[in-house]
DNA sequence: AGGTTTGTTCCGAATAATGGAACTTGATCC
DNA sequence: GGATCAAGTTCCATTATTCGGAACAAACCT
């Protein structure tokens, strides 16, 4: 039971519904039977049906025949390991979110947007290190969150608003912010002040203090937040303000820097 | 009837061929510009490049438009999450490899079948790691890794002669099993025995134990390994074989037990 | 048995993918 | 500057794929 049904564009063609059933199987969390994934799915039996074998024979999806039910295929993790390689943040940010994480002891998060939703990249825990797709990759919302205000802030005018647009508004906590004139407002001072906070928006008891990583260009990559408990935390968090931002800009030069040989 | 996974087929429709797409991206590790793309892929030019676009715009595909060149999606990621969540043995996995790794303070993996070939969903590292190739969601080669030996000694008659007849047989030392009867015979030693050994036969210096992760029925769920340095190594290794063997016996039930609520 | 739900197959119709070729764009080189 | 060449993009008639209603098979109740 998964989230706002999200601004999935009209499919096309056949990779699209393809896509759209790889979604429904795994926004599920649980193993589908044919029947279920019929009644999440606007199409109709018989087509679902082949699009479902292709993409089993594919190996994106897994069949139990015993239990006649589909799971997401091991060729996703594979496929995924290359993107979360190359086309994230975290592999280069590593090594600065470790001493940042070393210099802070809070939880840290690395997170970049994808289709106006917050996706944790990387995480790196107070007490131990974390182990790859067990935390990256869950995705959040992107109004209540610190990484994902700091993002939408500093989006481009016309791609912001239709972000903006995009967005839940669900009251998680009586703070979070449920208007889009609100949002904005917001988004504003953020824009201004530089990081954004987390004000227990998401869930109770737990703030956050975020910064943008943008590039020189101030195109936006990712953000990056320091979390901790207790609305006590805020002022704590805002003593790391110097070092957040330090790191932030430090992953930026990081991907700037970074070329792949030619 | 049959849907176990079978081999790269010749690409079963568009999809088949999106995917094909998807996997050269991946596979290049570094971000491709179209004309690379067709050069490694068999399809048309205008073919290619509409494909490419549908990835794009479903965020499979990130193109940087500074730089004209493509990336895995982070959409991906998204996705592989649910996939490693749901259908790998990591999750149910995870406590007995973490006791399994106190005890015996070596590098362990957990590694699953893919196609042929062995896909490492989970790894815990040595107290004094061993600097070598294989995260999770990487693949490796069946036929000269202990994991990957010992899930195919355990695959039914026919599924196992397709996979023996896919590898590589590449000699990545003097030490690799380049024949498909010396394999064939390697496996018979490997049903009997129970464990099978990595002697160096993929990394100079590397050598592992690793045991099957069988249903009571005797099918292949996965497999574990515990892996060390040296040729002297593997004496050590052998005198882990109880405890390898238990915590495989105990993935086994726990995967058996765990049941979906429905 | 009979009724009901669930999974699988068929096949004519229609849509969506195809790919050769023509057309931009933007470098590079006389 | 203008010619040359390659990379990237668009067009469009053809054809192969996908579509999906409906029939079929199989398991699952009572």
């Amino acid at each position: 039971m998964n989230t706002q049904s999200g601004a999935r564009e009209g499919a096309d063609g056949t990779v699209g519904k393809a896509l759209q059933i790889m979604d429904i199987v795994a926004d599920a969390g649980r193993p589908l039977r044919f029947s279920e994934l019929q009644a999440a799915s606007p199409l109709p039996k018989a087509t679902l049906y082949r699009l479902v074998q292709t993409l089993t024979s594919q190996g994106m999806l897994v069949y139990d025949c015993d239990r006649q039910t589909y799971t997401p295929g091991l060729r996703l993790v594979q496929l995924a390991h290359a993107a979360w390689r190359q086309s994230s943040l975290a592999p280069i940010a590593r090594p600065h979110i470790d001493a940042l994480s070393a210099e802070v002891g809070e939880t840290i998060h690395l997170a970049q947007l994808d289709r106006a939703q917050v996706l944790y990249v990387d995480k790196r825990n107070a007490v131990r290190p974390v182990e790859m797709y067990s935390q990256a990759g869950k995705v959040g919302p992107g109004y209540c969150t610190g990484v994902g205000k700091a993002m939408l802030a500093h989006l481009p005018e016309t791609e912001r608003q239709a972000a903006v647009r995009m967005q839940a508004f669900y009251p998680h906590t009586p703070n979070t912010i449920t208007s889009v004139e609100a949002l904005e407002a917001e988004l504003e001072t953020i824009r201004t002040e530089g990081v954004s906070f987390d004000r227990e928006e998401h869930e109770p008891g737990i703030v956050c203090i975020a910064a943008p990583v943008l590039t020189p260009g101030g195109r936006v990559l990712g953000a990056l937040s320091i979390t901790t408990a207790g609305p006590a935390g805020l002022e704590g968090l805002a003593r790391h303000r110097p070092a957040l931002l330090r790191t932030a800009g430090e992953i930026a030069a990081a991907a700037e820097t970074w070329q792949f040989p030619s």
